[in-house]
DNA sequence: TACCCTATTTATAAGGG
DNA sequence: TCCCTTATAAATAGGGT
């Protein structure tokens, strides 16, 4: 019993919520624990079958200032999201690298398994720069967060006062 | 060495940058597993002083995706906002109830304190639901409710020691 | 179904290089 | 600053009620 768990999808339902609900709660309070110690903003967002609503951290509002600033970032780096996509995967590719460095002297199966996802990431990266769904999404979110932005500056002359 | 730290604000700026990396790739390690074991979305954003851009989980073009179903969720019940926002505030109330009933039987003057304070916000709340300041309110309420949590967390810590 | 109980696993604060 | 180690704290899988 108290077996280490396989990291993928649990068949059984029942398991399936018991587990949901406990990581949820879990990671809800490191979401907490993080922006406190840290005085940092963070947020966490997660939609499961056992919930009709998307369930987040902190307050729903608190979460609309958080994207708020994640838009205007976006925003911010819109003329050159193609260019930081490539740079995020090059990022990542490069962190797999430095991870299968770490493990080749302990661990030949995983390194193998760690090739293979670092190919497959180089694909999507392929596919994601010939899309121009990326884009369509980007103004959708634009125009849904602006309303957002005015909800969170009330937020923040309430809370100023 | 080792020992608990107290949830708050670290002030040395190299131990928390530490603990925030610490935590950081911890929190992201947790949402994939969520996700992974439970099959379904989500993702986290950190804003934090050590990096320039938002750090997010899973890649931006997820999380972005992810936003896009917040966006739709929130449109979708934008109609009957202000009554997602009572049912949001009630949940939140039971919620300390619960927690509450937890610790009853541990720390009787945090109780008093905590009761004293469910009287205050429900008396919020039914302020609330009358008034065209709506969003104050709730957010006031909002961070009431997210220092009954943490001195609940608390709690509960040191009651399981 | 939801809670409670513990053996294990995992996360992490300190300390050292 | 970053990485490694290790003791302690926290999370959690599986089982029981």
């Amino acid at each position: 019993m108290r077996k280490k768990v396989k990291l993928a999808f649990m068949v059984s339902d029942s398991a399936r919520k018991i587990t949901y609900n406990k990581r949820k709660t879990s990671l809800i309070k490191k979401v907490n624990e993080l922006t406190t110690l840290c005085g940092i903003d963070g947020c966490a967002i997660v939609y499961s079958e056992f919930h009709s609503e998307p369930e987040v951290w902190p307050s729903p509002w608190e979460v609309q200032k958080v994207l708020t600033k994640f838009k205007s970032y976006s925003e911010f780096e819109q003329g050159k999201k193609k260019l930081n996509q490539e740079s995020y995967l090059r990022e990542r590719i490069m962190k797999s690298k430095e991870q299968l460095m770490k493990l080749e002297k302990n661990n030949w199966e995983t390194e193998k398994s760690l090739i293979l996802f670092q190919c497959l990431v180089k694909e999507d990266f392929v596919d994601t720069l010939n899309s121009n769904v990326l884009n369509d999404l980007a103004w959708e979110i634009n125009e849904k967060l602006k309303e957002i932005t005015s909800k969170a500056n009330e937020l923040d002359t309430s809370a100023t006062n």
